[in-house]
RNA sequence: UGGGGUGUCGCCAAGUCCGGUUCAAGGCACGGGCCUUUGGAGCCCGCAUUCGGAGGUUCAAAUCCUCCCGCCCCAGCCA
């Protein structure tokens, strides 16, 4: 080709840049790569977390950039940890998350018998052995990060035994253990991977996918690379971790002479205030520390989307965190502001009150019924309005009532004009306590002028509150979630204690007697998102029954009260 | 005291290969203001004389060289 045909490098389609895509680039331009096909392969042992979420945006978007395709590869080498039900809910998560793996889903398991085909091709070269060894003298010969290992004593096996013993492997006569097959490398190598590395061992289990047929199944290095050049990718994206095993799986692809894929490393994502390994999501849902793998305040794809998140904003997110190989720990507010960026823009607002707090508007007309318009969305005129039932006696938020109000505490107190929400103008005239000295009731009166919330007189008011109708709303439960740790470092634990002692004891608060408006009756079983003002994002839980209404809050609104709050709070301490 | 990575604002992250009008982008957070029938949303402003540190090369360095320091990963028949 002339340098004039030189093919431009193919800029992404989304004008996105980061390391890998530059790499990408080169590939293209330099004809290493003519089109691009990557893959995600998870390993059905747990359910997904918005750490996979990452790397899912991150492959199916290089792909979608380049005009490729993405494979969805279950790399299914360890029968021990492996079950249908997280294949099932990985493809599910896949699915929810907005991408599709079209016809083009594998198992590394249906390559066992390449795989196999291949080790003795590997056997004949002489560059694999079996090796008697037990796992513990494998340990022990294999050196230490900074001594060299030594040479197993089966290393030099003869060509024929080493088949014989394969073969032997595979037909189920030797226990779990027993033996395994080793590629022959450098037992002096400073990368360890390369000292000998095991690739297939005996397990007599049972596979999810495979079934019985196997008793040997590959290590993750003797199939993933394998399992890669089969399917032809291109460029096989993973984490850091696996840096130092790239010289192991370009070694078999050398050795076996096929196609080469460009194994590419990136830093996997951390968030505060939360886990991400899947040895502690197991150990949450195992030891019951939550209610599940759905449970709202995991991290995990189905967790969050039973919390109400979005799709779009989980891809958002990825998105603004970007790409490098930086060990990092993303802050969480990123993901809540994603969060309210796209619900802001599409959830229904309703009034619901949490914790309520009954109003009698003493020159309100007993028995009378206004019905009042309310927009369903502020910032979408289309959404259009809806009608909300007034009337005498009302319920408020507990926390919109002070009675004796701090300085910058502009809602409802003793004495005081709030409008309550596309109504009208209140004032509060009398407080009504219990024998404990509680607040039970706020005795109020209207001003019948300011119907719709506006004062023709021009006379301001400091806050708008939103309120339900008594007679007409009706009970909801309502769970509110917070940081399921106390710490933005769960692993910031004190001496002997472990990240398990960081859990928050608040992060699950179920308020029963919610009072919600009529209008949200509608939504009770659609799992729609709505906007409770004020008070957050919400959406129906499954949990939720004809009868009985439940609802998670997604996030909650910038609270800059709070804000102020905590804030003097501290202050004064 | 082996090997592989990585250090740019509180948190992410461009820029580093090809040193100089992109040369310290952008986002989140934070602070201030405007606006507001959600203390929501929106809008405006502010927020790294400095790029882990020290030397050096150069007219010029976050970008090149040297040395030093920190952090992460690797000694599963896990992935």
């Amino acid at each position: 080709m002339t340098p004039t045909d030189e093919p431009q490098a193919p800029a992404p389609a989304s004008g996105k840049s980061d390391f890998i895509r530059d790499i990408v680039n080169d590939h293209l331009k330099n004809g290493r790569f003519d089109r691009v096909l990557t893959r995600f392969p998870p390993e059905p042992n747990g359910y997904l977390h918005i750490g996979h979420a990452k790397s899912i945006c991150l492959n199916f978007g290089v792909a979608r950039d380049y005009h490729g395709k993405t494979n969805l590869r279950f790399d299914d080498t360890n029968p021990l940890k492996e079950s249908q039900e997280y294949i099932d809910s990985i493809k599910t998560d896949i699915r929810w998350l907005g991408f599709d793996w079209e016809e083009r889903e594998f198992y590394a398991s249906d390559y066992f018998q390449q795989l196999y085909d291949w080790a003795v091709v590997l056997i004949k070269a002489g560059k694999a052995f079996v090796d008697d060894s037990t796992a513990d003298q494998i340990r022990e010969m294999r050196g230490t990060l900074t001594e060299p290992g030594k040479p197993s004593p089966w290393r030099d096996r003869s060509v024929e035994e080493n088949l014989d013993l394969f073969e032997r492997m595979k037909a189920g006569e030797f226990p779990d253990g027993s033996k395994v097959l080793r590629a022959k490398i450098d037992m002096a190598s400073p990368n360890i991977n390369l000292r000998d590395p095991v690739m297939v061992r005996i397990l007599h289990a049972p596979h999810p996918h495979a079934g019985d047929q196997w008793c040997i199944y590959p290590m993750y290095d003797w199939a993933h690379g394998q399992s890669d050049s089969l399917e032809g990718i291109t460029h096989s994206i993973c984490t850091l971790e696996f840096e130092d095993h790239r010289p192991l799986y370009e070694w078999y692809i050398d050795q076996l002479g096929i196609h080469k894929p460009q194994q590419i490393e990136f830093a996997r994502l951390n968030l505060t205030y939360t886990v991400m390994s899947k040895r502690r999501l197991l150990a949450l849902v195992q030891e019951k520390l939550v209610r599940g793998w759905d449970d709202p305040r995991m991290p995990t794809l189905s967790g969050m989307r039973r919390r109400g998140y979005t799709p779009e904003a989980i891809r958002a997110f990825a998105e603004k965190v970007g790409v490098a190989k930086n060990d990092s720990v993303v802050d969480f507010s990123l993901l809540a502001f994603c969060l309210r960026e796209d619900l802001n823009k599409r959830a229904p607002r309703r009034m619901a009150v949490l914790r309520p707090l009954k109003v009698t508007l003493e020159n309100f007309p007993e028995g009378q019924v206004e019905e009042l318009d309310c927009q369903n969305n502020p910032e979408d005129p289309s959404a259009g309005t809806r009608k909300v039932p007034f009337s005498k006696v009302l319920y408020i938020e507990q926390e919109d009532f002070r009675e004796d109000p701090p300085k910058q505490f502009f809602r409802l107190a003793p004495g005081r004009e709030v409008r309550l929400r596309y109504a009208y103008f209140v004032t509060c005239r009398e407080v009504v306590k219990n024998a404990a000295g509680e607040v039970v009731e706020l005795k109020c009166t209207y001003d019948p002028a300011t119907r719709g919330g506006d004062a023709p007189d021009g006379r301001k008011v400091k806050a708008t509150l939103h309120w339900v109708s008594a007679a007409h709303a009706f009970d909801a439960e309502v769970r509110l979630y917070d940081h399921l740790f106390t710490k933005s470092d769960p692993d910031d634990a004190e001496e002997g204690r472990d990240w398990r002692s960081n859990l928050n004891p608040a992060s699950l608060e179920m308020l029963k007697g919610c009072k919600l408006e009529p209008a949200l009756k509608d939504l009770r079983q659609a799992g729609e998102r709505v906007q409770f003002e004020r008070m957050g994002y919400f959406v129906t839980d499954p949990d939720t029954t004809p009868g009985a209404p439940v609802f998670n809050r997604t996030v909650t609104l910038k609270d800059t009260w709070a804000k102020i709050e905590k804030k003097a709070g501290a202050g004064s301490r």
